[in-house]
DNA sequence: CGGCATCCCTTCCGATACTG
DNA sequence: CAGTATCGGAAGGGATGCCG
């Protein structure tokens, strides 16, 4: 989810090595996209622009626990992606506004439906993890 | 996804921060399932899981780039998490296989939808990857 | 208000070696 | 085959300070 990186010694993934690139085309689409919104930030992110465009600060306020900086570097990716617009106003103080593309839009679709398992299912696996942790 | 770690001085999140834990129930859902759902191979494992029981190795195989450690270390994060199933045969050598619960099922039909959209629209991306990136 | 730059500690994770 | 243990480099990301 980051700018372009040159790799030292460890290379991230297999087919990212030189002379492994597999022409560059053929890479597993799902790890490709989960390599940039499958961090931390961007899901939350994309789930609080689906409504309506929202300012960076009200952003900031909506997502618990983001600082700052992971809130402009989530954002910048996700533009980059064409998945979120920025739009400045130049008042003063500035005011700017995030929302989604079309593409954008579109992804939040299936996200919601993650986003719904997730508010059905997380006593389910609360259970599960205790009950786990109690057999050993 | 891991196991519990005790922060030092770094905590995380701020609703993980002492005095600060909003009673231990009211953390956003998508949060406290992305938090062990949302990592590099997690997603992957469960497709890769969802149409039948596959072997350690086999599954190795079918992920490109996956280490034998971050296998384990993911099947062992789902299992906790009621997600995932572990049988192993005491034949020699030991055969293990892994599937998915009810539960790990059930995730798997948004994460599947997730998959669709990555193959519909990774070219998307790309492309407006391309675009920005030549804006400057 | 909405950033960017730097510092620096923490976590992740691949490589490698060893086991039942 | 299916793991576990350990190590060391790389990456993630919070805190802080400065700016238009």
């Amino acid at each position: 989810m980051n700018a372009p990186t040159k790799p030292t010694t460890a290379v991230p993934l297999l087919h990212t090595t030189p002379g492994f690139e597999t022409d560059g085309r053929s890479t597993c689409p799902i790890r490709e996209v989960l390599d940039r919104v499958g961090d931390t930030w961007s899901i939350l992110v994309i789930i609080n622009l689906q409504e309506q465009p929202v300012r960076f600060n009200a952003l900031k306020r909506a997502i618990e626990g983001i600082s700052q900086r992971m809130l402009t570097v989530t954002l910048r990716s996700l533009e980059r992606d064409g998945l979120v617009t920025r739009t400045v106003r130049p008042t003063t103080p500035p005011e700017v506004e995030y929302g989604l593309t079309e593409l954008g839009q579109s992804l939040a679709v299936p996200i919601a439906s993650l986003g719904g398992w997730a508010a059905s299912n997380r006593d389910n696996m609360r259970q599960a993890r205790e009950a786990f942790d109690l057999g050993t």
